[in-house]
DNA sequence: TCTGGGGTCCTAGGACCC
DNA sequence: TCTGGGGTCCTAGGACCC
């Protein structure tokens, strides 16, 4: 986070800052395709399956909500909250006891898996029209975004403004939003939620210490239920006890979250709004059925897992340098382990037999929750298909001298070796904006690769061979 | 409360280098 | 053998967000 005094360009007073936040977004977009749901309590279940009781909950619409649904809820947990209403489409006769007939009286609720595929082109939609309201359009997730609308409008006219985007929203996409306006970005986060759903709150510059004041801590950006707990054992219960706090204080308990909270509290946000840049992480987790420690099951499943991510790293053009797993044991115990290679690959045959050797450490231990990631991402300029190309880049060897991990996936077959002592360059530009990445690699340098010629790709590598690899 | 999945950022300690 | 201090990279864990 930048600092106050180091941030250029206007300052907090001058800047108009909208926030976007569709309302139950998995909800309303199951609403959008099913208009009989309009009205009804719709859960909609993230790990679940129609039928099922495993699984959380993703969204809950605000009908469901009033009988005690709640978001990341375990979808049993709502299903005594809320029973499920038989649709007779046959799924439910397995089941027992959470289902209830419409006409039983009580209230019941319509469940629905997490359909990604159809919110990612929903959100799409959303997202069109924000770019073309705004320039600056930073998209924080699927269902929010950040835009900076100051070269556009004024405080004088910026209701209006924003009036006229929900509509649009709500009238071209079908979907509810609502949206906060205030000078910074923390401030329109809090506004735009502050009157859900379909809400429009207007946080003008002169009253933004008074808006924030009353509201508990635990509604800034950034501050959950462990942080909250202990500004109260501080004495800290509102924005304003937090504002009026000593910062070094808060410095001392919370690092330099301290600060911010501190100045956010008062208002101040020092952040830009800017388009979102590269992931710096890709990962896929998924969990059994209650806990195995069948190793067969924990190979074959960190296997698939370990083949999507690398799928979703080829798909963004992404080489990573870290492969990592993730490992839950009963009850809820969380453990990470990662190895960074000597430079980045793009090696999905890697990532698998990386992340089948780090799990090795819990053999014979149960497992709940598997998770693959892989990080200290680089991305190549142009495409995919301009990696592991060698010819006319041995400028670039010898000026990057690079410890480039050999690409399997890469068309070698008409591809000269590379001269001894040198190493394979998997990228022709190494262009990271802050240089961050690979940059601190540049005088190392790895043996040039002496496995077989695989051919054209991994698959050409008999079963069980892996990739030789020097790790650091 | 029997807890899903995909991320970000921060911290702390250790290895290693100069 | 013991003494620094600065810097970077790596790993693991944790808080938080949607």
């Amino acid at each position: 986070m930048p600092d106050v005094e180091a941030t250029a360009g206007p300052t907090d007073d001058e800047r108009v800052v909208l926030h976007v936040d569709m309302d139950c977004f998995y909800a309303a977009c199951e609403r959008r395709r099913e208009p009989a749901l309009d009205g009804e309590p719709v859960v909609v279940g993230m790990g679940y399956e129609g039928g099922e009781t495993h699984g959380a909950v993703a969204t809950a619409s605000y009908e469901a909500r009033e009988h005690g649904v709640e978001s990341a809820q375990p979808i049993s947990q709502a299903l005594d909250a809320l029973p499920r209403i038989d649709e007779g489409d046959g799924r439910e006769d397995e089941r027992r006891g959470e289902t209830r007939d419409c006409g039983e009286g009580g209230p019941a609720g319509y469940y629905r898996p997490v359909d990604m595929a159809y919110y990612e082109s929903v959100s799409g939609e959303v997202k069109s029209i924000l770019n073309e309201v705004a320039e600056t359009v930073r998209e924080v997730s699927i269902d929010e975004a950040y835009l900076d609308v100051t070269d556009r409008v004024g405080w004088h006219s910026v209701a209006v403004f924003a009036r006229s985007l929900k509509t649009r929203i709500d009238e071209e996409v079908g979907v509810p939003a609502s949206i906060g306006v205030a000078p910074n970005m923390s401030t329109a986060k809090i506004a735009s939620d502050h009157d859900k759903p379909d809400g429009l709150v207007v946080v003008e510059p002169d009253e933004v210490r008074s808006f924030l004041a009353p509201l508990p801590v635990d509604d800034l950006h950034g501050v959950g239920p462990v942080t909250a707990r202990e500004l109260r054992s501080m004495g800290i219960e509102t924005a304003n006890d937090l504002a009026a706090a000593d910062q070094g204080a808060l410095v001392d308990r919370f690092g330099s979250r301290g600060r911010a909270f501190h100045q956010r509290a008062r208002g101040v946000d020092p952040r830009v709004v800017e388009p979102v840049g590269r992931p710096k992480s890709l990962s896929s987790e998924s969990a059994f059925t209650g806990a195995t420690d069948d190793p067969e099951r924990i190979e074959e499943r960190l296997t698939s897992l370990a083949a999507e991510v690398a799928d979703r790293a080829e798909e963004r053009g992404a080489l990573y340098k870290t492969i990592g797993i993730k490992v839950v044991r009963p009850p809820f115990d969380v453990n990470t382990r990662a190895r960074s290679l000597s430079g980045p690959v793009a090696d999905a045959e890697l990532v698998r037999s990386v992340a089948t050797e780090l799990v090795t450490e819990f053999d014979g231990q149960r497992v709940r929750k598997l998770g693959v990631r892989v990080s200290n991402l680089s991305f190549a300029e142009g495409t995919q298909s301009g990696l592991g190309r060698w010819e006319g880049h041995e400028s670039d060897v010898e000026s990057t001298g690079r410890s480039a991990a050999r690409d399997e996936r890469s068309p070698s077959a008409d591809r000269p070796d590379p001269p001894d002592g040198v190493t394979t360059p998997t990228l022709t530009e190494w262009g990271d904006a802050d240089g961050s990445n690979g940059e601190a690699d540049a005088t190392r340098t790895t043996a040039p690769p002496t496995e077989t010629d695989g051919g054209d790709s991994t698959t050409a590598l008999p079963p069980g061979q892996t990739t030789v690899f020097d790790f650091v």
